[in-house]
DNA sequence: TACTATCGATTAGTTTTTCTCATGGGGAAA
DNA sequence: TTTCCCCATGAGAAAAACTAATCGATAGTA
């Protein structure tokens, strides 16, 4: 008799939604909308035959054979989750030196750094910060985030995020409806960084429209300032909206005031490490995860 | 610190493949091509950031670590297994009394029903054999299977396969290209029942083909009785190709001679019930179960 | 009592995932 | 050798999962 397992998928959403009592809350932990989990429960309810849930009103309570099931089910879920935990950071111990500027930690490594040690509890992992690119072949770190334009010589370098939008306090744009066309953004201050009028070049030959000259730049020595500029609501600037902005696109403090985005090779957020023989898994454990961080960032917006 | 699963379809191709040693053997057990696991294994292998399996030749073995995993994992989605079974056979328990012809029994019922047996342990299952239909309402059958055409006044019906094919032996064929067309059709012997002359009409009108006269009927009582005259050759016939004739379409003994099927409303394979105010849940086990015994047998052709 | 906010259900349409088909390659067995 | 028998792979098809928008119901609030 072969061991008969019910759609997975839908056992997850239903585990989740029995555990919360709330079909919204297990949407949250799961990191996908209310009508998911109740297509899947619905889904499982009727291959299993029965109702599992009872609806009255805006709340839901689980049948005693639900329960039941639950209380099985939870504990199982649990050894899969730690074995898996387990199995995926074995190996990933010891050191990991990372050289990054206080901007990137700030944005997209310090507010998610916890759930990194949970998953590798082994690994100890140290942040330098350092304003300048350090050279990460003859310093003693084991890779580096880099902001900006590549290709970096000699090293091996992953792209976390390239994808660039126009983004503004919604001051600026007071009294525009958005989103605002490429010739009402070409009228704005732009703030840009030495490599990056480029990016905004880019961005308008994407749009379709030719623009010569008469563009209102103001040049920051690196992203970050540009960034803080936007913040004060003096100029828009063009970033990588998801890692970069996450929370005040969240709460509307910042609005991506177009929808077109460009996304230049070798540009963008990059891990760079050194080319070796053996690949560091340390390292790629690490991109790994802040791809994971970036991909469900950005399917929030 | 929530959860973190990995992706349970992954992980349970992997579970089997790791069970068997063997991925084609894995994807036997879950109805699915060799590929199907072999892409599943690779992805959950990237998402882990190592290998669990040493391909070397033609066969494979665990790492260490992966053994480990599966250690784990399996009792884990044991439980989940038994679970899942308790709760959906909790409820389905007594006697489930069934009409039916042998013909259906033989080809659609008995040899799953040991499986079904498994599913429902508390339930049992008496089949009365009779070669016409019985009144499902004055009898004390719980449901009936029928093959033909409805709608049967008074009764609610659970459509399990309504889809005809052509079918013939090889031997009928002999020097014919596979598929045959509708006019080479046309030239054979076709075996029918009184009530699928039709069947076979909507067949040449769905291939686009102007019949009016000259086909060759064969008139049989039932379909059993066409289905035994075209397995001696003689004749082809209009039938639900894979629940009756699976095993012999998997050794080529039965060919289908054309593609094109027909899926008349309220013809085929049913199972019919009294209406009561309250369902009767042993009856609704049964037609789910039956459903997914058909839905398995077309996926495999 | 009416108003508002919150929750789950539903439908249609899109996106993502999964699977198959058709091959290719490599080692073991004949 | 040659032949099998596996697993790998890429492209495309099929199926599953998800989202967006909206509805109806209910509990809390004015």
């Amino acid at each position: 008799m072969p061991r008969r397992l019910p759609n997975l998928n839908q056992l997850r959403a239903f585990e989740a939604a029995a555990r919360h009592l709330s079909f919204r809350d297990a949407a949250e932990e799961l990191f996908v909308t209310q009508a998911a989990i109740s297509h899947q429960v619905k889904a499982l309810e009727e291959d299993i035959g029965r109702q599992l849930f009872v609806r009255s009103g805006r709340d839901v309570s689980l049948t005693d054979e639900a329960a039941t099931f639950v209380a099985a089910i939870t504990p199982a879920l649990d050894e899969i989750a730690q074995a898996a935990t387990t199995l995926k950071s074995s190996g990933i111990s010891g050191e990991l030196k990372l050289s990054m500027n206080g901007f990137l930690a700030s944005r997209i490594v310090t507010p998610f750094l916890a759930e990194f040690k949970a998953l590798y509890p082994d690994l100890e992992v140290k942040i330098d910060y350092s304003r300048e690119y350090v050279d990460v072949r003859s310093s003693n770190v084991d890779a580096a985030l880099r902001y900006g334009r590549g290709p970096w010589e000699g090293l091996v370098s992953a792209t976390i995020c390239n994808r660039y939008f126009p983004l503004s306090l919604p001051s600026l744009v007071d009294g525009l409806e958005l989103p605002l066309s490429p010739q009402e953004i070409a009228k704005l201050p732009l703030a840009t960084t030495p490599g990056h009028n480029t990016g905004w070049m880019e961005w308008f030959q994407a749009a379709g429209v030719e623009i010569t000259s008469g563009l209102n730049f103001i040049e920051f020595a690196d992203a970050g300032l540009a960034m803080d500029y936007m913040t004060s609501g003096r100029a828009v600037a063009l970033l990588n909206a998801e890692p970069l902005a996450e929370h005040e696109l969240a709460t509307g403090a910042i609005k991506i005031i177009s929808p077109l985005a460009v996304s230049p090779e070798n540009a963008g957020i990059h891990i760079v490490y050194p080319e070796t023989s053996e690949p560091n898994p340390n390292v790629l454990a690490f991109i790994g995860w802040l791809k994971s961080i970036v991909a469900r960032l950005r399917s929030k917006l």
